[in-house]
DNA sequence: CCCTGTTAGAGTCGTTTTGACTCTAAGTGA
DNA sequence: TCACTTAGAGTCAAAACGACTCTAACAGGG
């Protein structure tokens, strides 16, 4: 027989061998680029003030407070830094490669989605600092991969999955989704083929109004419909 | 200005209110089902010898070494449990729900494919036991709901994604490459149209030998390719 | 040696999905 | 009334997909 571990979930080690834990967050904003003026996909950051990497930029996030799940301290986290609530959280990957950081921590990273109108009292934090989220300067510990895996995972994840309302108010037309998938994808999608497809899925659902006053035909509104009211197996 | 905390990656806190961080793995092999004899999930699982939960199954895994990253952690609580080596290895999901425990434990759980072929000397380590995916008892802690997740990610990601092989050995015929499907799927797959997607993909190589003895027309042997020999843009 | 049973592997066909494109609807402003 | 703009429906060909057929190539039994 071999000595095996007990695979135990449940396990007491002397604490000077322990290891830290930090819950941090990747949070997407769509808000115009400065030069462009095209949606854009910006995300906030956070100066450090203590070493290591001392005066540069980071993720927000904390240690996991005893008390808080995994998703409510980084909620928490990313409240604190930019006064939002997340109209989508998800938790992205948990980071703890030895050489990570000049000293153990792992790193469990949620990515959000916020709204552009709740957007505009972003900035009353300071040492925060939001960024066009392909211009981002170099940042601490393994931050810049964390940025770039959540941008992958962000515009996998779109194509398939109907988060792109975590950007909008909860009625919207037509056309402003599309313009979120455009912004996230980086590339135009055909209006009549992104209407069809979107509205074969079964998610979206005709508010009855419109918007006026636009110059052109008015717009139709919807909304995300509830999850039983979708059509699903 | 809000006060905010500073986003560190980068903490200490008192040993006192530290979380405690486990790593542990969901591992996956095929073999005949007891009845049906048909090809079947199967995942090891280890008694557990201390409160909480004492004697009731759990995931095989322990406290993360401060020496390892957390995919090495998982790989060689997988190793111990089993005697095997992961031919595919991902993170599943970190785990830490405060009441997921009497004591507060986050679990970083990992999911593995073996080799049917090794598996022959898998049960030598005792408090360790084989069960059909689909048929596992009561498991400790939220364990149960984990092998629910870790499935429906198998499943999932088969469907897009070249991981079958995790379950084959080096060369294999596109009848055993589409039975590993079968048995994941749990449903019946048209050989012809599986080979021409399959054979689509880019990711097969005919060996160019033939397994032969057969009693009927011989199969040809097929490799994974290496990725820099992929189909890819 | 031929016949049967079995799986390998190529090919067919109709349906569905997708991308590119056209056309009409419905508003504003000149 | 006309020009302009976007909304939204519709067309069409290419590609993908599922169900199916047909021939190839073996072993084993008469």
């Amino acid at each position: 027989m071999t000595l095996i571990n007990d695979g135990q979930d449940h396990v007491t080690s002397p604490a000077a061998t322990r290891v830290d834990l930090a819950v941090s967050a990747v949070v997407f904003a769509l808000r115009p680029h400065p030069v462009t003026g095209e949606p854009t996909i910006w995300l906030p950051l956070v100066k450090r003030i203590r070493e290591p990497f001392l005066g540069q930029w980071a993720l927000p996030g904390g240690p996991l407070a005893p008390d808080d799940d995994l998703a409510t301290s980084a909620a928490k986290s990313l409240n604190q830094t930019t006064g939002l609530k997340p109209r989508y959280l998800e938790q992205l990957y948990a980071f703890g490669n030895v050489n990570r950081s000049p000293d153990r921590v792992v790193s469990i990273v949620y990515w959000a989605l916020v709204r552009a109108d709740e957007d505009s009292r972003a900035d009353t934090a300071e040492n925060v600092e939001w960024f066009v989220a392909d211009e981002i300067p170099e940042l601490a510990f393994d931050h810049n991969d964390i940025v770039s895996y959540a941008l992958t995972r962000l515009r996998n994840k779109i194509t398939w999955s109907p988060i792109a309302h975590g950007f909008l108010n909860d009625t919207f037309t037509l056309a402003e989704l599309r313009s979120v998938h455009e912004a996230v994808l980086g590339r135009q999608l055909d209006p009549a083929n992104f209407r069809r497809q979107i509205l074969a899925d079964g998610m979206l659902e005709a508010t009855g109004s419109f918007v006026t006053g636009t110059s052109h035909r008015p717009p139709a509104l919807y909304r995300f419909m509830a999850r039983n009211k979708r059509n699903e197996p």
